[in-house]
DNA sequence: GCCGTTTTCGGCCCGACTGTTTTCAGTCG
């Protein structure tokens, strides 16, 4: 493979088996230096932007984790498609042992000791099966440090390996997480009980599901987790912690503490790692030790003295010398900083949305895409109970193969004449209820930036989305132009579902993000960041660049049904985690102001 | 090997659980 061509998530996997290597010769002296590559490897797979674009760029030591040294190597691997130090590294170790590691519970040492001794049966192509193999003949429990209880969870791991790459996506996750939350509250042992990890940072989606427990019995209380009724396997079980795996094969961790010490649990079992590290290392500098159980005062000689315990985690963040900080915001991303400089946005919260930018009706327009399956009558309905003031109606544009240019113009006029209609019977009950509909559309981004809708359609609407749908592979250059070429009609205000992305399913497009940012700035067009759980895009790192770019958002759940309009606080979630405030976001204004914002450039 | 609101040298987050052990290494979050 050459370099080039290579992901981050790969290069993070390279860096990785190079930290693991040096584990193996001699852990003690290399110490930091493993932790050095496994936090490159980190912030490589966390990294916003493909390496390989930094790179051309020049600012690989820009990226915190990656040093003089790590940048040289990147670099010759990035030239010449291998790097002689890595090489030289890993050099004699058998490949074998890299994937074994992807086995829960088998690290380095265990990886190597295996394929030390059943070279021979483990195929470069599949060891993990063929380890499988030799586990099941018993072979294992023969070993030394090793027993049928090892041997046992070994082959439990093998089994679930395969089926965890999908992660869960937030609403499902939420719904797991409540499940074993109702679960545990029959146990009268818990006093409260909390979704923590990153389903509590909203992340778009969850690798497992983090719970935590306020208890003054915590045996009790994980005894009782243990026996959740469809669980299919306990991995650990302590005085505690517990873990256990769910169908799907999903796991579950438990933490259980005393209410006067809870605060420092949800701060801790929150996360992110990353947060947490960069929060110790600060901590430390100011001769202060955290941990899950508090923060300890540290005298001269570095030993702990007092401990002082957090009942709430914002006491815990003010101790610090910093502001609360939102659990959207624990990602290692600059937010340490902002808490201590007072200088933390103030997120954007669903109740601020006054209306939703993305809503298919059942009003037929002969799209080519998926019709909506609610009225409109229902549509307003619904919007009025969840606090709207104003919606637009956003269906698929008419379908470009079936119609010409008269039909698709006779299509949209129908349309204008019953939002029209709507419009006229809509008044003002109370506060809270929807006075405004919208005539909108979204429309397909054909693959050479035109519109399927002629301009005198366009004249029907107040204003228009428009999105991609097909070929979305292009090059950057080309999809740049597409999509900046669409953008330029008047009519046109917001770019929907901006990156494509499916998660789970389907990467987002390759855009010049920073063009596109440009043009937005200049032209007066918004981004949308769409709350379909599958989508959620904006993601949130795009989404603190566009910020950072003066740019406004919109906010649309990009409903079918009714029941999608309950999506919004996804969107607002994902916001969230891009730093977005009030009034970042278009669909927060009042209906008057908003009004003026669309004349601005129509 | 990385990094800097004490530092360009001398630090580097903190803890739980398991299995096979007689005090700990390995793994994980």
């Amino acid at each position: 493979m050459i370099g080039k061509d290579m992901t981050n998530l790969e290069i993070a996997e390279l860096l990785r088996d190079v930290a693991a290597s040096y584990q193996l010769r001699g852990g003690k002296t290399n110490l930091f230096r493993i932790t050095a590559y496994q936090r490159a490897a980190d912030a490589i797979e966390h990294a916003s932007s493909e390496l390989k674009d930094i790179w051309d760029e020049g600012k690989l030591e820009d990226v915190p984790g990656i040093g003089e040294s790590i940048a040289k190597h990147l670099d010759e691997l990035f030239r010449t498609g291998k790097s002689k130090h890595f090489d030289a590294v890993m050099d004699n170790l058998p490949p074998q042992m890299f994937s074994l590691m992807k086995v829960p519970g088998i690290g380095v040492k265990t990886a190597y000791k295996l394929v030390e001794i059943f070279k021979s049966e483990l195929s470069q192509e599949n060891p993990i099966r063929d380890l499988e193999k030799i586990a099941k003949a018993g072979k294992i429990a023969k070993l030394d440090g090793f027993g049928e209880d090892s041997q046992k969870a070994m082959l439990d791991s093998i089994k679930e390996v395969s089926g965890r790459e999908v992660r869960l996506l937030l609403p499902y996750a939420l719904e797991l997480a409540h499940t074993i939350i109702s679960w545990l509250k029959k146990n009268k042992a818990v006093k409260r009980a909390d979704v923590l990890g990153s389903l509590r940072r909203q992340a778009s989606t969850v690798g497992d599901v983090d719970i935590a427990v306020s208890s003054s019995k915590p045996i009790s209380v994980i005894d009782h987790f243990t026996k959740y009724p469809q669980a299919t396997r306990t991995l650990e079980k302590g005085k505690r912690t517990a873990s256990i795996i769910v169908p799907g094969n999903k796991r579950v961790d438990l933490m259980v503490e005393k209410p006067q010490s809870y605060g420092s649990l949800l701060q801790h079992f929150t996360g992110s790692k990353h947060h947490n590290i960069a929060l110790r290392e600060y901590a430390l500098k100011k001769g202060l030790s955290v941990s899950d159980y508090g923060i300890y005062l540290i005298d001269k000689n570095r030993k702990r003295r007092q401990l002082k315990k957090f009942a709430t985690e914002k006491d815990f963040y003010n101790f610090l010398g910093m502001e609360y900080i939102p659990p959207e915001l624990r990602e290692d991303n600059g937010e340490i900083e902002a808490a201590l400089d007072r200088r933390l946005p103030t997120l954007v919260e669903t109740q601020d949305i006054k209306g939703d930018f993305q809503i298919h009706s059942d009003f037929d327009i002969e799209t080519s895409h998926d019709l909506g399956e609610s009225s409109m009558q229902d549509i307003i309905k619904k919007a009025s109970s969840l606090g709207y003031e104003y919606l637009a109606f956003t269906e698929h544009n008419p379908s470009q193969r079936h119609h010409n240019d008269r039909q698709k113009i006779d299509l949209l006029k129908k349309k204008r004449k019953v939002v029209d209609d709507i419009n006229a019977s809509l008044v003002e009950k109370h506060k809270g209820t929807v006075v405004k509909v919208f005539n909108s559309l979204e429309i397909d981004i054909l693959p050479n930036g035109k519109l399927p809708v002629p301009d005198a359609g366009l004249e029907t609407l107040d204003f228009a989305l428009v999105s991609i749908h097909s070929s979305f592979r292009q090059a950057r250059e080309i999809m740049t132009q597409r999509v900046i070429s669409a953008l330029s009609h008047p009519k046109c205000r917001i770019f929907a579902h901006p990156t494509a992305r499916k998660l789970n399913d389907r990467e987002g497009i390759d855009l010049d993000w920073e063009k596109v940012f440009q043009f937005c700035k200049e032209n007066n067009k918004w981004l949308e960041v769409n709350a379909d759980p599958m989508r959620l895009d904006l993601p949130d790192f795009l989404i603190k660049e566009a910020l950072i770019h003066g740019i406004k958002l919109t906010m649309g759940t990009d409903a079918h049904h009714t029941d999608g309009l309950d999506n919004m606080k996804y969107a607002v979630a994902t916001a969230r985690r891009g730093w977005a405030e009030k009034k970042n976001i278009v669909n927060t204004r009042s209906l008057k102001e908003f009004e003026k914002m669309l004349e601005l450039n129509s």
